[in-house]
DNA sequence: CCTGGGGTATTTGTATACAATAAGCTGAGC
DNA sequence: GCTCAGCTTATTGTATACAAATACCCCAGG
């Protein structure tokens, strides 16, 4: 879409990760116009696609809310990520192109990178998990997994907390990186699910510790 | 949301189902706004709902096109359907409430009663089928996973070639919502999840056969 | 015949005004 | 003090006008 609508999306949804508005807050289409500097017109149009990626739910009346997720939200998301990833690296191992596994080799070479330093460079991480992740979804070349897998990426409460994942989590994620490159080296499909499957689980855990212990710390 | 934007979400859907507007047509807003008989701002609502439930492709210059399935992306829908539906048996195995299923019960003795006579009813199979496969959904308790297979249970295509299936595969289907219905019973997630899962891949096949005979009659 | 440029027509994006609906509040009645 | 009716206000839905982008067509030039 064109530049209002992107920018009016943008502009929601970094608010909503960052947590400046906070789950169960309620977003008035013309509040957020102001905000954004545009019309209602697109801001609409951004509150439908935020709705759709599950960061907004909207009330009997049609009133939108910042989406909270309970923890049985947030393990239901991992569940069903774990599944559908791991689907996506099982059709991945038989179509990645050469390419493609360079890429992968690459970004995981420069994951390896952000993580060896005396402090991690989480962003970096961050960035290169993402765009690995990205081309084993482009490579497994079903538009319709993409579509149904960017709904659950997005998770607002897995980012705020990234910053809290320790060195040995890193690290486990980097490895698990490589084996499924030499995974989608032997087009071995059923070997690629289950390393994916296990990634993802273990990222779910990693965010469970980091979470319990930023709210045991508050407490 | 309102009657306006219901009424043209249902109209454009009902065209792209019924084929009116056949794969590949592109579609106007002014054009759709003037057949719904609204403005086009609630067309432009129905356009975004409609592409979300992969209904409709946009060009990169954002022009609407009713999509076309290849036989690829309905295997695909096909494949990641069994996934998520044997997923959603895995969890209302354990959390389905008994008025639920009784409900699956009585859904299914009239999907039985709609394939006994001479000819069988099939907009009540398909009917009965719907309501048996979404108090599964519900039982799930996961609005993700609602919220993903609900873009995957609308395939124009196999809409359109429901009526051919066979007496057997009638049959077949019924058969197996009891073995769900026993599994349900059992509190058996694995069953559960296996029998779905066979369930929705045995619809594919059926599809398949109806679909190339349909297709093998018209050379 | 093919190619490219330029202008026109079509189509979508955005802003704004107004209508409809739902939420919240105030005050009267019990 | 509680409840509920009725009003007020907030919020979303719809229509319309205009702006911007892009596709299409036609014609000139090679």
């Amino acid at each position: 879409m064109s530049r209002a609508s992107d920018h009016a999306y943008a502009f929601i949804r970094g608010m909503i990760l960052s947590g400046e508005l906070p789950p169960g807050a309620q977003l008035s289409e013309e509040a957020l116009a102001l905000r954004c500097e545009v019309s209602r017109t697109p801001v609409r149009d951004a509150l439908r696609r935020l709705e759709s990626d599950l960061l907004i739910r909207r009330s009997e009346s049609q009133r939108s809310f910042v989406a909270d997720w309970s923890d049985d939200d947030i393990e239901d998301a991992f569940e069903l990520r774990s599944m559908l990833e791991a689907q996506a690296a099982r059709r991945a191992a038989t179509r990645i192109a050469p390419a493609q596994l360079e890429a992968l080799r690459h970004h995981n070479r420069l994951i390896g990178a952000a993580i060896a330093g005396e402090r991690a460079d989480i962003p970096a991480f961050l960035e290169h998990n993402r765009a690995f992740h990205e081309i084993i979804l482009a490579a497994a070349g079903s538009s319709r997994l993409a579509s149904l897998l960017t709904r659950l990426i997005e998770q607002p409460v897995v980012w705020r907390t990234a910053q809290n994942y320790d060195r040995e989590n890193l690290r486990r994620s980097h490895h698990e990186h490589e084996e499924l490159v030499a995974a989608f080296d032997r087009r071995d499909a059923g070997w690629a699910a289950s390393i994916m499957a296990g990634h993802i689980r273990r990222a779910y855990y990693a965010y469970l510790d980091a979470y319990t212990a930023q709210r045991t710390a508050a407490e």
